[in-house]
DNA sequence: CTGAAAGCGCTTACAG
DNA sequence: CTGAAAGCGCTTACAG
């Protein structure tokens, strides 16, 4: 029995062409599935190719066709400190792997520091990249300026500039902020309070129009004493709480914009002798790893993270071929545990 | 003032060699570098390159050079269901990723089925990686094999099979069990359980080891009741509470060789009425982000992970240069915080 | 349905 | 120090 030779000289698709008894046009245009060759000629070369574990050659491909078929990921050098969104980007990332590999494209690890623009044209230009996809915490403005001037394919998470011609998968922010309004004061809640990142961001500003909507719609009042910010950080939740509870000591419930946040403001509430969530409920929003490892496990607004990261692979593949820009919005539900 | 007109028709080093009256040769000589062409020449072409915003051509150069300069990053899945592991991934990804740029090398993401092997011939074959960095919760055994069975370049995260020439990065393991069993010794406890992740796994047998040194140092009897496994899940970590418990019951400190385990760790004691750390203390590993979110906040052995990843990526650059491989400890040291 | 040939944009011996 | 030319391994009009 011959043991295919380590090494075998299996290499291009010359070798496989030689062995077919055929040209090389015709391998090239069996493995690429062409209608041009038989379906005869087209196993047989296959089989081969099977068999010798013979991958055509990526760079020759690519340079033949003027498309890498590699999409880059664009987000910010993970740092020491970790954050919410890094969890949040990790969980993305699985989604849009998927995505991209199903559409037979590879996924490339684009690692910028945040001032940094230069990345965009060399990536683009060196042809290593046909399109990009955006996962950056802040300064997202600034890249997709510079990646519409260079009329570079791309799709961002979260809410796209207005008058942009781009392509974006966001949340829905206000039916987050609704959801978890409804379920605040579905449980007797009547003095809910606002935690929000910073209120600059669109999609702060949208969670915080969802839970008004609800408020207004059970006719209970606005109350600026109830409305706080952070930055999406443990202490600026704690903080949050403090000025909260001066300023509206007697808050019965608390929904936060991010469950990093929302984790410290249960820690806030306990440490100033609030049960919660007898005395004040507390709802989080993203539903990262820690709001079921929290004490008490977190009740939040999930965003469905993997599928978004599909659909931002999906749609950039898209827009790749048809030029047709999206904007989608994934849906979000509340899970429900304990602190609320 | 001619503003560089849009699509400025500076791709190919043949329009830098026509705005610099040389020859294409010239070009690519003097952008990569080479002694061979004078100062001047190279300046005045990497001034004209700069001003184009040119970027060689990948494809191109990969062709001719039949090397990718990019390294795969293999990993599974991320899964719904976060665990520790995609955590420890994701903080790794960001030391690789600043280790490989610098060495002017790509990160590719490749995300593999657990059991699926073909990823390995199919990436090395089409010249889409120049090798691999393994970091895989599960199956390493495995992968390794495939790896070394085509010769495929690649570093491992982890303690390497035995007489396997393999460049790894691992953690100091014995030396992370001695550093969590002498603090405990340190703070008083006399009755120090463990609680490890799978017992065959070499990394969990080495802090156990580690572990029993100091206890043996510290002549203390090395108690079978005092020790349980788990599989770094939340709920073995509660599970393995409860038999120690029983098993015994005068224990006054836990180290547990996961984060995750070890905050189900402390919740399972809180349950039973004991209280942490006055009752009991209770060292984690890793330090993971969970750990400082805890309550009480997690005293745990850190491994320095963004530099493992640094090192991950130098040592496979290094490797590739010179076949030899390398093998190499990260240190670890002890974060102290309040369960112990 | 198939093949011979040109071309994708680089690198690098080889010949000055 | 520089240039003309071959070659890297594909794809795809073009001609059967």
């Amino acid at each position: 029995m011959a043991r295919k030779a380590p090494g075998s000289q299996v290499k291009t698709i010359m070798d496989i062409a030689r062995l077919a008894g055929v040209s090389k046009s015709t391998v090239s245009r069996a493995l690429s599935d062409s209608p041009l060759v038989s379906r005869e000629t087209r196993r047989l070369i296959k089989g081969l190719a099977e068999k010798h574990q013979f991958s055509i050659d990526a760079a020759a491909r690519r340079l033949s066709l003027r498309r890498s078929r590699t999409i880059g990921f664009v987000t910010h050098g993970c740092h020491k400190e970790f954050s919410c969104t890094d969890l949040f980007t990790l969980e993305l990332m699985g989604g849009i792997s998927a995505g991209l590999h199903a559409g037979g494209y590879d996924l490339l690890l684009v690692n910028v520091d945040p001032r940094d623009t230069g990345w965009a044209p060399e990536y683009l230009n060196s042809g290593r990249a046909d399109g990009f996809i955006l996962v950056m915490p802040s300064r997202k403005q600034t890249h997709v300026r510079t990646l519409l001037e260079l009329e570079a394919p791309f799709i961002m998470w979260g809410v796209p500039p207005a008058r942009c011609k781009c392509c974006s998968v966001a949340g829905d922010n206000v039916r987050g902020g609704r959801l978890a309004a409804e379920h605040l004061i579905a449980i007797g809640r009547k003095r809910i309070a606002f935690v929000g990142g910073p209120p600059r961001e669109v999609e702060v500003r949208q969670r915080l129009e969802g839970y008004r909507q609800v408020l207004r719609e059970a006719s209970l009042p606005a109350d600026p004493a109830l409305v706080a910010y952070g930055d999406y950080s443990d202490r600026s939740g704690a903080e949050a709480t403090l000025r909260l509870l001066e300023q509206a000591p007697d808050l019965d419930a608390v929904f936060v914009t991010g469950d990093m946040m929302a984790v410290a403001v249960l820690r806030a509430l306990r440490a100033r002798g609030r049960r919660v969530p007898e005395d004040v409920a507390v709802v989080g929003y993203d539903d990262l790893s820690i709001a079921q490892l929290s004490v008490p496990p977190l009740t939040t607004v999930s965003q469905t993270v993997p599928l978004a990261g599909r659909i931002l692979a999906e749609n950039l593949l898209q827009y790749l071929e048809t030029g047709i820009p999206t904007n989608v919005r994934v849906p979000v539900h509340l899970v429900t545990r304990e602190s609320a």
